[in-house]
DNA sequence: CCCTGATTCGC
DNA sequence: GCGAATCAGG
């Protein structure tokens, strides 16, 4: 394969949308990961963000040459950093003081009354088994959070979304499944025992 | 171990 | 110019 110029230009396309360069391989395809990085710098875009840098050289710096030790030179950053002194925790959120006497722990559902939450194993007839597995193994989920999800981890969403007790479980998955075992066991019922969905 | 990009250097 | 091997890091 060569760099023809639509495979450049769908590598550039997928370079600037963030892409991987392990994910444009695989969607060009004849290439590797690292045939596509080694591109990409002879294109001259590695830098994802090409950042302005109005003062390219703004630093003489007479420094002696050390080591002839391999590694470029670490491009000192001196920013100056204003440096804000800690604001008292903005993020704190006192508890109302104008609390009687029932305890509001719980968040107020989202969703008012009705049952529109198909994917949670919790209300449905499942494999009592499997429902046990499941509350077992997600005591061991990796917890991960969106962005650390690749295609070998187990995408169930655990927890809710609207609060930050929400992760997924992050275990190995099944090669081909996006679950682990265990959710995959869920996930995937066979037609036969999903009858009547009551309504 | 899985993955990421960066760099080198023989081709 | 190309990209495998390697490096450095998460």
């Amino acid at each position: 394969m060569s760099w023809t110029d639509d495979r450049v230009e769908t590598l550039k396309r997928m370079w600037a949308e963030g892409q991987s360069a392990s994910a444009i391989a695989k969607e060009l395809g004849g290439v590797t990961r690292n045939a596509v990085i080694g591109k990409v710098h002879r294109l001259g875009l590695s830098n994802r963000n090409d950042e302005p840098e109005p003062t390219p050289a703004p630093a003489p710096e007479p420094v002696a040459e050390k080591k002839a030790d391999r590694k470029p030179a670490p491009a000192a950053r001196p920013e100056p950093q204003p440096e804000a002194p800690a604001p008292a925790d903005p993020v704190e959120e006192k508890e109302p003081v104008t609390q009687p006497a029932f305890t509001p722990a719980l968040r107020r559902p989202i969703v008012p009354a009705g049952q529109p939450l198909p994917p949670q194993p919790s209300a449905n007839e499942i494999s009592p088994e499997a429902l046990a597995s499941v509350r077992e193994v997600e005591k061991r989920a990796r917890k991960l959070t969106l962005m650390e999800l690749t295609e070998r981890t187990c995408k169930w969403p655990i927890g809710d979304p609207a609060t930050e007790k929400f992760w997924f479980c992050g275990l190995p998955s099944q090669s081909g499944k996006p679950y682990c075992d265990a959710h995959v066991s869920v996930a995937f019922q066979p037609m036969s025992s999903r009858r009547d969905r009551r309504r």
